[in-house]
DNA sequence: CGGCGAGGTTAACGTCCGTTTACGTGCACT
DNA sequence: AGTGCACGTAAACGGACGTTAACCTCGCCG
């Protein structure tokens, strides 16, 4: 066996095959695909996936798994290059909208299908998340310190929400929804928090 | 046969059915619910559910259609009821907050099993939807008048997917929970789409 | 040249699940 | 009392679908 396997092929088919169920899976949910139909989506039929994944399961674990990373990473390294918090704030932002965006068929597999994960898989991509929820929360804390921990969490939950619409609304122009998102969670961030206004 | 049918236990009975279904379909998903766990929720077993549905199917029909129709005519009749339209706007607000609060999981599946329904329901359900955005598009354009109806689309449904994250929040207490996204809500449309602030 | 592993194919299997059928049971009304 | 409909049950059917098995065919390497 090679001690460096950088194997491109192989790869991109696993990735390749990835791709077009993710696709598939945001369409139709979980159930609603056919090992046959994601077969055919990349040109071969049916079983032949048996030769790159374990099971099923086992693709929609992978798919989750490397998505829920990527965004944590992403995140953490975003806000560790920045210096002031509302510059970290506004880079999440950003992060998450150009992710969502970007990909909107893999949001909404994440969002959509955790479900149907396998218990072990679930158990690790909700670890993943909430850590991905733990970064925005230190954040939305450190530029509002008045805020208590709950709130900000569920309202970090609600600007995921926000920006994770992007697949249901048939799109502006990339850079015109970019914007718009961008600036509506960061409206909604700090326009909302700050003031904890309660009237009796 | 009565000519006038209140039939309030047959009335109770479908609505509970479908109430014990709704909550499994937002748990696991149409497809991760079979036919005798839907029974066992209510009581009775398996197939007993074809004296009230014709099938599977039609139970989603109905549970979409009627949230459609639901939501459709609070958003207009909250609308009609109001003299300016930033009160509209936060009347608007107030009721979705309080429908995706009371219930959370009727909002779960219609986001989540749209996919699901047999194709006719879905052209019904897709049409009742698309008013309740004209309701709230029409709102927005008349609070922002410089917005463009395509933005003001993606607005109501980034509002709709910030409101709607409720259940994917652990959630505070309800009356927090209710004021902290109403005050988003109406932060990220008031703050961001008035100014249309372009950098080169 | 010989062989072997990677990647496909089709056919078969077994299970799950929505739906149908045949059959009970009790309340309502004449 | 007797008839019938509302509502349930349990068993059987039939198709869909994930997974496995058996078999083929290249390209590479000794």
């Amino acid at each position: 066996m090679g001690d460096v396997p950088d194997e491109p092929a192989k790869q991109s088919r696993r990735e390749q095959i990835l791709a077009a169920a993710a696709e598939l899976f945001a369409r139709h949910g979980f159930h609603g695909v056919g090992i046959d139909d994601i077969g055919a989506a990349v040109g071969i039929s049916g079983p032949a996936l048996y030769r790159h994944f374990r099971s099923k399961d086992a693709m929609l674990g992978e798919m989750l798994t490397s998505i829920s990373e990527r965004l944590l990473e992403g995140g953490v390294s975003r806000v560790a290059a920045s210096q002031d918090p509302e510059h970290a704030l506004r880079e999440l932002i950003r992060w998450h909208v150009d992710f969502a965006l970007d990909d909107p068929a893999l949001i909404t597999v994440q969002i959509r299908n955790l479900a149907n994960l396998t218990d072990p898989d679930r158990r690790r991509v909700r670890a993943l998340q909430r850590r991905y929820v733990e970064v925005w929360v230190e954040t939305i804390r450190k530029t509002s310190p008045e805020v208590d921990e709950p709130t900000a969490r569920a309202a970090a939950h609600a600007v995921f929400g926000l920006i994770n619409s992007t697949p249901h609304s048939a799109h502006l122009d990339r850079d015109q929804m970019a914007a718009l998102l961008s600036q509506m969670a960061l409206a909604s961030l700090s326009g909302a928090l700050p003031v904890s206004s309660r009237l009796p």
